[in-house]
DNA sequence: CAACAACGGTGAACACTGTTCAGTGAACAG
DNA sequence: CTGTTCACTGAACAGTGTTCACCGTTGTTG
C-alpha cells in the first residue's frame, strides 16, 4: 500500500512537479480517501523523504558505472560528467534532492540521506585516491572535492532553476560543456 | 501604499522567510483587508517580483565597492568574495534571487531581472578585462565567467539550502574559505 | 445645493491546501 | 452471537490565494 501511494505520488510529481502533489490528488488517483494516506505516512514530509529516496536511488544508478573505473582520475572525470548528466536529464529529481526547501530537521535519520552520503563518500574517496596517486599538487582532498562539487552543483542548479535566461537557450548546453572542460583543465594544474 | 505593502512583506520575510508571507498576514500587519492588496499588486507573483527587486538592490549595493577597483584581477577576486559574502550574510535574499522556484515566465520584463542582468554584465566585463590584459591563457571570457559563477553559486546554494550537513557546522565556513582560495589558484593557471 | 460618478477599501465567498478524528462496516475470535 | 480489531471514510478545522458585490467618502457637475 505504501508503494501504491508512492507510485501515485511519483507519477503526479513527474506530471506536474512537486507543487502538483497534494494529498487529495494522490488519494484520488489511487481511489482512496485523503485520510487513508495518513495511515501509511505520518505527514507530507515523510512522503517527501520517501520520494527523495527514490530520486537518490535513480541518481546512484546513474552514477554507478563510474565506480568500475580503476584509474581514479578517469573515475573522477566520468563521475563529474555523469553527475551533471543526471541533473540535466532529471531536473525534477535533482531539484528534489538538492534544491527543494525540504523539511531538513530530521533528514539525517532518513534513508534518502544515508544513500546520498554514500554516493558523496565515494566521490570524496575518489578525490582522495587521486591525491594519493599524485594527480594533484595540493593534498587537501576535502577542499578539492568540495570545490568540484560546488562547480557541478552550481552548474546544474542554474539550469534547473532557470537562472541562465541571459544566455540564448540553444547556447546553454554548449556553455555548460565548455565549463566542464574548463574545470577539468583547471583541476589538472591544481 | 505600494511601498507600505512592500515594507510589511519585507518585514514578514525577514521574520519568517518566504513561506511566512501570506496576503492575509501582510494585510493584517498594515491593518487593511486582504482584498486591498490586490488593488496595488495584481497577484502574489507581482509582489514576489517587487520583493526580488529589493533583494537585487541590496545585492548590488553589497557588490558595488568592487567596481571602484581599477585592476581587473583584483576586481574579480573582490567581486567573488563579496558575492559569496552576500549569500552568507543574506541567505534569505540569495534564496529569493537564485533559488526560489519563481514564476519565471515573465521575469525578463521585470525590473528585478534587469538589475540582476546589469550586475552580471559587470562581472562578465571584468572577466573580459582580465582576458584582454592577459591574466588568463584562455580567451573564452564567457566560459571563464560562467565557470566562476557556477562555483560561487554552488558554494552559496549548498549553504543556503542546507546540503552541507555531512560536514560539522563549525567546519563549513572554513571549508568554503579554502574552496574560494582554491578556485582563485585554479583560475590563476587558467 | 442636490445628484451623480469615481475612488478606496471591505469582508464574505470560492476553491484549494495539510491534517485530524469520530464513526463505519467487514473480518475474525471466543 | 458477541466483542475486538482493522482498514477506511469523509466531514470538519484552520490555513492559503483570489474574486467581487457592496459601501462610505470624496469630488465634480448640473
Amino acid at each position: 500500500m505504501k508503494a501504491r501511494i508512492l507510485d501515485a505520488a511519483m507519477d503526479l510529481f513527474r506530471e506536474k512537479g512537486y507543487e502538483g502533489i497534494s494529498i487529495r490528488s494522490i488519494a484520488e488517483r489511487i481511489s482512496y480517501s485523503p485520510g487513508t494516506i495518513y495511515l501509511y505516512y505520518k505527514d507530507k514530509s515523510e512522503l517527501f523523504y520517501a520520494l527523495s529516496f527514490e530520486a537518490a536511488a535513480v541518481k546512484r544508478d546513474h552514477l554507478m558505472p563510474s565506480m568500475a573505473l580503476t584509474d581514479p582520475w578517469e573515475r573522477l572525470i566520468d563521475f563529474g560528467r555523469r553527475y551533471i548528466d543526471f541533473g540535466m536529464k532529471h531536473p525534477d529529481l535533482y531539484d528534489l534532492l538538492f534544491l527543494t526547501r525540504a523539511p531538513m530537521e530530521y533528514i539525517e535519520n532518513q534513508e534518502c540521506w544515508t544513500l546520498g552520503i554514500a554516493t558523496h563518500s565515494f566521490f570524496v574517496q575518489t578525490v582522495q585516491d587521486c591525491v594519493e596517486q599524485r594527480y594533484f599538487k595540493s593534498t587537501d582532498a576535502q577542499a578539492i572535492a568540495y570545490t568540484l562539487w560546488c562547480h557541478a552543483h552550481g552548474l546544474v542548479s542554474l539550469f534547473v532553476r532557470e537562472r541562465m535566461r541571459m544566455y540564448p537557450e540553444h547556447e546553454r548546453e554548449a556553455l555548460a560543456k565548455r565549463s566542464f572542460d574548463m574545470i577539468v583543465k583547471m583541476a589538472e594544474c591544481l
